[in-house]
RNA sequence: GGGCGAUUAGCUCAGCUGGUUAGAGCGCGCGCCUCACAUGCGCGAGGUCGGGGGUUCGAUCCCCUCAUCGCCCACCA
């Protein structure tokens, strides 16, 4: 893996095969019994249908990013991947290539449709882990999963049957979401809410006394086929005496009742609701309260079915909705029709309007599951990013609902209940294996037709993942995990049930820490979607600048708690952070490995007092670099960590010490070995510290080091230490002296348009005593920097020239002759001088405030007094500039 | 209807324990193809930190309030 560096960046050409490289040696293959502190990350496991969107570009990303940390920091660190079989969305995209040939899996039949996603699966499915090593992933790919494999399989069919066993699973009759699209339920959580403007149509329904009528009023009409009885508050005086009369049901000939019951809420509408025990959670609560009919009116694709009035059947219920509402309005009945804006549930998957609907399902009793699950988060045992998170997770779970579990597919887990079909024993059988004949009389059994919930497999990943139920060395090692990446979209159908389910069957929760990221946008920051068209796609971003360049941008763009936004519009802006963070890194590389090649001796080897100011300030600046790197990555906070190296390689780096130490690498000078210790050790130090971030370029370059080990990936290089003895206030202090000297110079060549070619005379004067040893130290670095021909320390020549004050009050002074526009430098210093004049009346102020300096602590007072001494000292010696250069406004 | 978050430079965002001449990247202006890099180098402009009130010696930061935007939760038909 060390060939000559391509004279251009071009990350196609070393992604690909150093990937490859990285998987033909089996570095992210973890051995449980390797000796180390293990740190796991489970993947939030992609359908296994998905194609590679931005959002698991970020996921993913940011997952490498500390897995890769935690891995160099001598953590055995496995990063478990695998793919969800994802019940509804498989199963609808195969019935859709179904649909093309005109067929319904009706029409293939169960056994036949299951094999067919089967082997579509086996096809296409997986695709997006494939993508994922594009990404650069440094996932353990021996161990990847499944969750329809058998192992996986027997995990959920352990943990349905001990739940049943512990009592928590039982099966009822409710009011679930139906999606009638997918023909199955849904569990509260896909039953996506969304404000919807609608109609509120206000029903007369007549008493059958015949005096009058009773209104009603209903966003859904055509449920009120089903209605079984209108209900009022018990106390409301307008209905009370009528509670227990009958109304006369329009459209049909039935008669209901009028109950009285608390749920009605006086105020709202009429006073007066109608009751559908079959179509509403609430009218179901309030029919089982009064012994009410349950009459289902629809089938399973929402169409009215037999028990309404003949001309209504078979009608879509939007079209009987019109129907109904058109007879109201015939009969005089329809009071009025109010706009009406409400949460109307759909499908998460199809955008299907969901319909209450009576069903019998599976549940499981969640609240013996989630007081655990409250109290390990109390008690400090799983903590979550951003803090905020907790409040929503457990809010979630003091109003935790039980979760309904079957599912009315055929891609999934099988429910694994066998009802015996002999009369008079008619058993329910729950087993861990299946059956043939029913335990209890040996009479013929029927499987239950319903699948599992895709998340009744996939909370129980971060053990079925490690062999669970068996208790494999795996489980063992890397049960519990560390830490959990994921979209707070999750939070409730992933996360929290993970937490209880590790709970239940591991007694500890599976992660410590659950950091919740931000959701990419666009700049309308609309959340990217296929429908809107407003997607990026990683592959393409991949291609085009490089999987670091997308890593990086999305770090560095990603704080936590807020949203990651970029215009699919325009990629070459939107990634330009990246991309060109990777092209500096490589020209850095580029220059320095050119002049490495007679190789560097390690750092240890030079002695201190070799070392100029310009190599004791880079060191330091490395060794804050490390500190303040190492800990926003502990503390999740990546963009600031990766903000931190990025100065230090970019700025720090590259622009000040490469351009210092340049004469010192050229040829065979003196301080060269010097020079070519101190480069090759920060740029090494830069490179781990960026590799979580750019695993590809930061191997590429680190590999060419002249004290890489032969055949060594950085992902196993030690993560760089602080080392006390080299951090050097002092050189942070006179090496930034010496920038702001050159800096000085450069500012009034700028100003007074000093051609690049052109060098000029400077003259320092009144040099504070860190200015003086920065010259002292830097001349030839100063002179060379700021393109100066002759550098005197002393009194300033009394003649035309430019002027800059620095902050300890150090004169820089550069005698330009005619290019000077001496009104221009007049009105330049003059401003300058202003500007620290109002800076010091503030301050003055400030100090003179007797409130200020007897309630301040002193440390601050110091700080404000030498602040004022400084701004006072500028100020007076800009004045003097002012007066020598004999400026009169 | 509840709960939460956001509002800082033209754009996207930092600013984590209250004291900074309020920062970064992109964009913009001026000057440069300086033998690693024009995906670059140097210099620079640009901000009443959403409005109002309060606490404090001191507020971008804490509290209240208003406005705008966003997210989550919710069986008012």
């Amino acid at each position: 893996m060390t060939e000559p560096l391509a004279p251009q960046y071009d990350p196609r050409a070393i992604e690909g095969p150093l990937y490859q490289w990285w998987m033909d040696r089996g570095f992210y293959t973890v051995d449980a019994n390797a000796p180390g502190e293990p740190y796991v990350i489970q993947i939030p496991p992609p359908n296994v249908t998905a194609v590679l969107h931005a959002g698991h570009g970020l996921n993913n990303t940011l997952q490498d990013v500390l897995i890769r940390f935690e891995r160099m920091r001598g953590r055995k660190a496995l990063w478990v991947p695998g793919t969800d079989h994802a019940g509804i969305a498989t199963q609808n995209v195969v019935e859709k290539l179904l649909a093309k040939e005109g067929l319904t899996r009706f029409d293939v039949g169960r056994e036949a449709f299951v094999t067919r996603v089967r082997s579509f699966v086996e096809e296409t499915g997986g695709v997006i882990l494939e993508q994922l090593k594009a990404l650069g992933a440094s996932c353990d790919w021996s161990r990847t999963y499944f969750t329809l494999d058998e192992d996986l399989s027997r995990a959920v069919r352990e943990v349905f049957v001990t739940l049943h066993e512990r009592g928590l699973i039982y099966r009822g009759k409710y009011i679930i979401n139906w999606c009638p699209r997918c023909l199955t339920a849904l569990s509260n959580e896909e039953a996506e809410k969304e404000e919807t403007d609608g109609k509120i149509w206000h029903l007369r329904y007549p008493r059958e006394d015949g005096l009058g009528f009773v209104t009603v009023a209903t966003t859904r009409p055509e449920t009120m086929l089903g209605d079984t009885a209108v209900a009022v508050h018990p106390t409301d005086p307008r209905y009370v005496a009528l509670i227990g009369t009958q109304l006369r049901l329009p459209l049909t000939d039935r008669l209901i009742p009028i109950v009285g019951d608390e749920a009605v809420e006086a105020d709202f509408g009429s006073g007066a609701v109608k009751v559908t025990p079959a179509h509403d959670p609430t009218d179901f609560e309030i029919g089982k309260r009064h012994g009410l009919a349950q009459l289902d009116v629809m089938t399973d694709d929402a169409r009215m079915n037999d028990t309404v009035p003949e001309r209504f059947r078979g009608l879509d219920r939007f079209e009987a909705r019109k129907r109904v509402v058109a007879e109201f309005e015939a009969l005089g009945l329809l009071e009025k029709v109010d706009a009406h804006r409400h949460a109307v549930g759909h499908c998460y998957r199809c955008d299907t309007i969901v319909e209450p609907r009576l069903s019998d399902q599976w549940f499981v009793k969640m609240q013996p599951l989630a007081d655990p699950a409250l109290q390990a988060y109390r008690a400090g045992r799983v903590s979550f990013l951003p803090e905020r998170q907790g409040d929503n997770y457990a809010m979630w779970l003091e109003n935790i609902r039980d979760w309904c579990i079957s599912r009315q597919l055929w891609w999934g887990h099988r429910i694994p209940v066998w009802y015996c079909e002999s009369e008079g024993c008619r058993q329910t059988n729950v087993s861990r294996t299946d059956l043939e004949a029913c335990p209890a009389c040996g009479g013929a059994v029927r499987q239950d037709e319903d699948v599992l919930d895709t998340w009744f497999s996939s909370w129980l990943v971060p053990f079925s993942s490690l062999g669970w139920p068996e208790e494999t060395d795996d489980l063992r090692a890397f049960y519990p995990g560390a830490t959990l990446v994921t979209a707070p979209e999750i939070l409730f159908f992933w996360v929290a049930r993970m937490i209880m389910a590790g709970l239940a069957f591991r007694g500890e929760v599976p992660f410590r820490t659950v950091y919740l990221h931000g959701t990419v946008r666009d700049t309308q920051h609309r959340k990217m979607s296929k429908s809107l068209g407003n997607g990026i796609d990683p592959l393409e971003v991949i291609d085009r600048f490089g999987a670091d360049a997308l890593r990086y941008t999305m770090v560095s763009g990603m704080a936590v708690g807020t949203d990651l936004i970029l215009d699919p519009a325009d990629l070459d802006v939107s990634f330009a952070p990246g991309r060109n963070f990777a092209n500096k890194l490589w020209n850095i590389g580029r220059f320095l490995l050119g002049h490495l090649e007679a190789g560097a001796a390690p750092l240890a080897s030079i002695p201190e007092s070799e070392l100029t100011l310009a190599d004791r300030w880079i060191l330091a600046r490395a060794e804050a670099t490390i500190r303040e790197a190492t800990q926003q990555y502990e503390r999740y906070r990546l963009n600031d960590a990766a903000a931190a190296v990025y100065h230090f390689l970019w700025s720090d780096l590259a622009d000040w010490y490469v351009e210092q130490v340049k004469p010192r690498l050229y040829g065979n000078v003196p301080g060269g070995e010097t020079a070519r210790a101190v480069a090759a050790h920060v740029f090494d130090q830069g490179l781990r510290l960026l590799h979580p971030v750019m695993p590809f370029i930061t191997e590429t370059l680190w590999q060419r080091l002249p004290n890489s080990p032969a055949d060594a990936t950085i992902s196993f290089a030690a993560w760089p230490r602080p080392t006390d003895g080299r951090a050097d206030a002092v050189a942070l202090e006179e090496f930034g002296a010496a920038q702001a000297i050159i800096g000085a110079v450069r500012a009034l060549r700028a100003e007074y348009a000093v051609g690049p070619g052109q060098t000029v005379s400077v003259t320092v004067s009144d040099a504070s005593p860190v200015a003086a040893r920065a010259l002292a130290a830097e001349t030839d670095t100063v002179r060379r920097l700021a393109k100066i021909e002759t550098l005197t320390v002393g009194a300033a020549p009394d003649e035309p020239g430019g002027t800059m004050v620095l902050d300890d009050r150090t004169i820089v002074f550069v005698p330009l002759g005619d290019l000077v526009d001496l009104k221009k430098e007049c009105a330049r210093l003059g401003a300058e001088a202003d500007k620290l004049d109002t800076l010091v009346a503030a301050q003055d102020a400030k100090l003179g405030n007797e409130q200020f300096v007897t309630r301040a602590p002193a440390a601050i007072i110091e700080k404000e007094r030498e602040k004022l001494v400084a701004w006072r000292a500028q100020a007076e010696a800009l004045r003097a500039k002012r007066t020598a250069l004999g400026c009169t406004d």
